[in-house]
DNA sequence: ATTATAAATAGGAGTCATTCTTATTTATTT
DNA sequence: AAATAAATAAGAATGACTCCTATTTATAAT
């Protein structure tokens, strides 16, 4: 993979950020370094860079959300502002409320475990 | 909420369907009885039963999937086929990999937590 | 039972996030 | 400096979903 200036950027943005941005996000913050970056860059390179495990990203409302941070960790998210921080994994061992900043509520929680089913394990061997 | 047939059977087919199907998946099915339903009432139906509490939903991968399962439960999700099982919570609270059924293997896990922040909650009162 | 009504529908246009296409630019190699 | 292949900019295409409007239909009122 090539060096280029576009890719740094998207990279370096998604780094050092904490809002879990979208696509459209980076591209607005891209541009203020680089006028004249498409989108498709953009989408492009979030693309790459996830491939090649430099960041993360998951789905929310409809949209990918990314995020630059690769240690382990959950979010919580407000179902009103979509504000979401990270939570880490070791206070989650613990009561899940009690372990959220102070006053913030959790009222749902859904665990999405990823691997692979039996079905698609045999097919690998 | 006036009855139709249209939202009866939209509501079957989410009830008695365990593959968390996508819209799409919900609309060809009702074509088989339905052959003129259009997509935005099957769209309109799935809303208002979710809004009504009698069908769950959540995003996957861009796409919106519906749960006519209403228990509190979570998902394992196979990374290839997408295949979707249901996980029931008080396999939860004991060791993640060792719940899942024979031969899955779990990967790698997020937490979503949903309800209030700080900001929000303060601004409700 | 007929009529009046408002809710729900079918069909299709519109929207928005994302992907794809192509001619041009640019990092790297020779 | 020229050759190359990767990356880009710009915008068209796609696909999931929402919105619009004329028509149909479940239910209420007569």
């Amino acid at each position: 993979m090539r060096y280029s200036q576009q890719r740094e950027t998207v990279f370096q943005i998604v780094r050092n950020t904490k809002v879990h941005p979208t696509a459209e996000w980076v591209f607005e913050k891209a541009q203020l370094t680089l006028p004249t970056i498409s989108r498709g860059t953009v989408y492009r390179n979030l693309g790459q860079l996830e491939e090649k495990g430099e960041i993360q990203s998951f789905a929310m409302k409809g949209k990918i959300r990314y995020d630059g941070n690769l240690d382990n960790h959950s979010h919580f998210i407000c179902r009103e502002c979509d504000l979401m921080i990270d939570i880490h994994p070791e206070n989650l061992r613990k009561n899940f409320s009690r372990d959220l900043p102070e006053n913030y509520t959790a009222e749902s929680m859904d665990l999405k475990i990823t691997g692979l089913c039996k079905k698609c394990k045999n097919r690998k061997s």
